[in-house]
DNA sequence: CATATATAAGACTTACAAAGTCTTATATAT
DNA sequence: ATATATAAGACTTTGTAAGTCTTATATATG
């Protein structure tokens, strides 16, 4: 089985969540955001170092620092977290590619598959961090 | 990264590709298949007898023995092969079973995301064998 | 009936990548 | 000065996909 999400993702996502729900109310120290969310420490800590390094959140060193948000929360898609953890969504790798694969020529699989991987990155890229918010906790 | 259709799938639907291109004309041999799509002997076998588990393929034992497609190629579908090969189709863990997640009811993402599973799903449900093989030939 | 050709089944090994841990360095509020 | 936070990356563990090997069994055909 494979997970189009995988676990590291999964807690990616989370701790942006996290980050949106406080958004506005300064940084967000990772230990804190880790421990609301039930992502193991050290994990967020590489994972918040790899979300900074694509500019979706800012830090801020020392006591009182931590993470936040680098843009509002309606403008960060669920792709571009997935992406940046795990790299760029793929059906098949003979997508991404031109040349990855030979028999592409006269291969009918192909472009049925191109058009589902256009289909599902578009998808994530119309869902934004304040609607999973939002979505989330609609109840209360 | 990761695909969605893993290398080994890949390979086993060339081979269903293959007995679909020769369906009516008796038995294809593994060797011949495999050979023919470019996929390693010994793993062609191994893929060859989960097929035949999932009753998608047809076996004879002996000389001028091999598989045939179990039905016709029009009722074969690529998420029959993709699910036989590796498993259901998942977008997230937290949607293969009701219970997976404990945070599911606050959570924003998990609709969203199981509507795209449901999405992808019927996607592959909906492209035959046949049709996979017709447009790969199409230009000759 | 002997033999060559094919599938059947599963143990085993290898290779790779995800997940998780540990260590050291650096910035800053108080 | 010190405690608290991020920064960076090496390292270990674990899981699983991919690939190989071995032995058994069925059957067409001379």
């Amino acid at each position: 089985m494979v997970d189009v999400v995988r676990r590291n993702t999964d807690y990616a996502l989370r701790l942006m969540v996290n980050l949106a729900r406080y958004h506005g109310n300064g940084p967000v120290s990772t230990r804190a955001a880790a421990k609301e969310e039930g992502v193991p420490y050290q994990l967020a800590c590489k994972l918040m170092q790899k979300l900074h390094k694509s500019k979706l959140v800012k830090s801020r060193m020392g006591p009182k620092g931590g993470f936040s948000l680098g843009r509002d929360p309606s403008q960060i898609s669920l792709r571009e977290v997935v992406e940046t953890i795990q790299g760029p969504i793929s059906i098949n790798r003979c997508l991404l590619a031109a040349d990855a694969c030979k028999r592409q020529h006269d291969c009918g699989a192909r472009t049925k598959l191109a058009e589902l991987q256009h289909y599902v990155r578009d998808f994530l890229d119309r869902i934004t961090l304040d609607e999973l918010l939002h979505n989330g906790r609609e109840k209360e």
